[in-house]
DNA sequence: TTGTACGCGTTATCAA
DNA sequence: TTGATAACGCGTACAA
């Protein structure tokens, strides 16, 4: 009656009996142990056996057996956002030398249709990118923890990239270019990355009256991007150079741009964030803070693996590099 | 000596122990199932007990015994298109109405990167999505499988969309608009879904001798579809009409004709493909063939519930929408 | 060279 | 209302 009668899985056991061994030695032959120990034509006919039966390994078994399930999960806000494939790139090549597999898992709370329902797997430990510390607690229950690109969770071991020298790098640039009105184009979520951008922009200016400010909140959308920053660019007191917090919005500060007749790079240079293929595709090509999302990956898996070593939790900053391109010139003479 | 001496974790045994009953007892309460059968004040102290030594439960453990894992698969070519995203949202929402949590993994074939490591997790099924039939015999050992958006594998439920017919569409409304020069920008990846394409595009010309043809094979990118166009539209017997595998290659192929001092919609019409929010956001918005890609989730999970049950594997085409937008418009005249 | 026996941590059946 | 007890399928120490 019940779907285990008809569906049941072929066992190891099943295999031995069928082969006319025993369990054990099918497990050693199945996991290649055999060498030296069980006969060649036992490990042919165990092989054979289990092919034809068309055997294969219940892995909740050996992970119990085993104590570990050599999978991690790689916790992101969305998968609306290349840049989480290198971040997976990374930790994938870095957790392949530890035998660790990498699951990726939207939580969807930046989609704004609810969060998907978190799958109970057994997992070895979570990564989790970009994303609010109370998120990641719900989502971490208990399992071994790393977070990325978030430092505001005390006692998780964090890797982090050096936002804020990005941004000062891309300041001072703009500054040595005698650029004396300068906005922002901040990115209107509440992640620490753009909070730390925020502030290291606020700092950059503080300490001179002579710049003129402006701080332009938006939706993450190039084309919102390109409707908030239309009025700004066209008033009077208009901005020389914009610093936004993401490419893919810098491509929407080109479009309104564009769309009033401005050059890039001459009436207004613009700056991004993250160093996207798209960068280099723009017209002109965009300068912009490049991030180090593969090794951000990388790292994470380190500290996990480290972790599970019972290694300090100590937090680790990666260095950011600021790539200048033809989207930023002198200021305009007024 | 061993790790598991350092760190072993807490079992519902050591709850039990510690709480003064059964392990059987740990179990029915921390499943809430001890609803009028065990006393409130012990439901209360086994609470109680277990969130102090920090128990959390062993995923593999309870695999094993429920015989199913909770999780499906959800295996894709990249994390580096949007499109995914889509798939997995749909996906998630129907599994989690049949309790079962979807992870993504990128095989990564197409990042040029070499495949990653498959993670060695227990899974209840897999999905993959738009992927060669034979990577994905790769990537499912034996696990129950359902193949999204590819229809070449034999034997395997397989969900698709109606590419054909929304190539067809595009192609017959361009017609009726008066062009008879169209170009196919074609995605230069082996995926069965731009075969499809490909096929439909050339069975739809294939009847009309007036219509001059070409067929402009490009990598996947913006810039890459620029580059490769720029020549053909400056051609004397330049098309004025293109249709785009992708909405991001069809604003490359803006880029093209805005740098010719074209306009879109008026001395050359472009379609794209995906329906993409991109679409939206391009200057004149991209008429598109918009693409089922949640529902096409949400039908993947329901082949795989059904393959559970016992269904048979029938094919599914799911139909598609021709959206009309500023960016076609009646052929210039000559 | 192979088999026996055990335990991983859980759920579920049954008896008390 | 609770506790023994038996699987689930596997890997491995040890016996044969």
């Amino acid at each position: 009656m019940s779907e285990k009668e008809v569906f049941r899985a072929v066992t190891a056991t099943d295999v031995a009996r069928v082969a006319g061994v025993s369990q054990s030695t099918v497990s050693l032959v199945l996991n290649g142990k055999g060498r030296g120990r069980i006969s060649d034509s036992t490990v042919r006919r165990v092989t054979a056996v289990a092919q034809r039966m068309g055997y294969r390994i219940n892995q909740s078994a050996r992970h119990l057996r085993l104590g570990a399930s050599g999978t991690a999960l790689l916790a992101v806000p969305t998968l609306a956002n290349s840049a989480f494939a290198a971040v997976h790139a990374g930790a994938a090549r870095r957790g392949a030398e530890h035998g660790l597999g990498l699951v990726v898992f939207p939580v969807g709370a930046e989609d704004g249709a609810g969060r998907f329902l978190l799958p109970q797997q057994a997992l070895d430990g979570i990564i989790a990118c970009s994303m609010p510390a109370e998120t990641v607690a719900e989502v971490s229950a208990g399992v071994p923890l790393v977070i990325l690109d978030d430092a505001s969770a005390a006692g998780v071991p964090a890797v982090t990239m050096d936002v804020a020298a990005g941004m000062a790098m891309a300041l001072n640039r703009l500054l040595e270019l005698g650029h004396r009105r300068i906005a922002h184009v901040r990115a209107e979520r509440p992640a620490w990355t753009f909070v730390q951008r925020a502030r290291a922009f606020d700092l950059g200016v503080g300490t001179r009256p002579d710049i003129a400010v402006q701080r332009i909140p938006c939706p993450f959308s190039p084309a919102a991007v390109r409707d908030r920053v239309m009025p700004v660019l066209s008033a009077a007191d208009r901005p020389t150079a914009v610093i936004c917090d993401d490419d893919n919005m810098a491509s929407g500060l080109y479009s309104a741009a564009m769309g009033l007749g401005m050059g890039i790079g001459t009436d207004v240079s613009v700056v991004g964030f993250n160093d996207a293929p798209v960068a280099l595709q723009m017209i002109p090509p965009l300068a912009s803070v490049r991030l180090p999302l593969e090794e951000l990956g990388e790292q994470g898996v380190r500290a996990l693996v480290g972790l599970r070593g019972g290694e300090p939790a100590r937090p680790v900053n990666l260095p950011v590099e600021f790539v200048e391109r033809e989207s930023i010139g002198p200021a305009p003479r007024e």
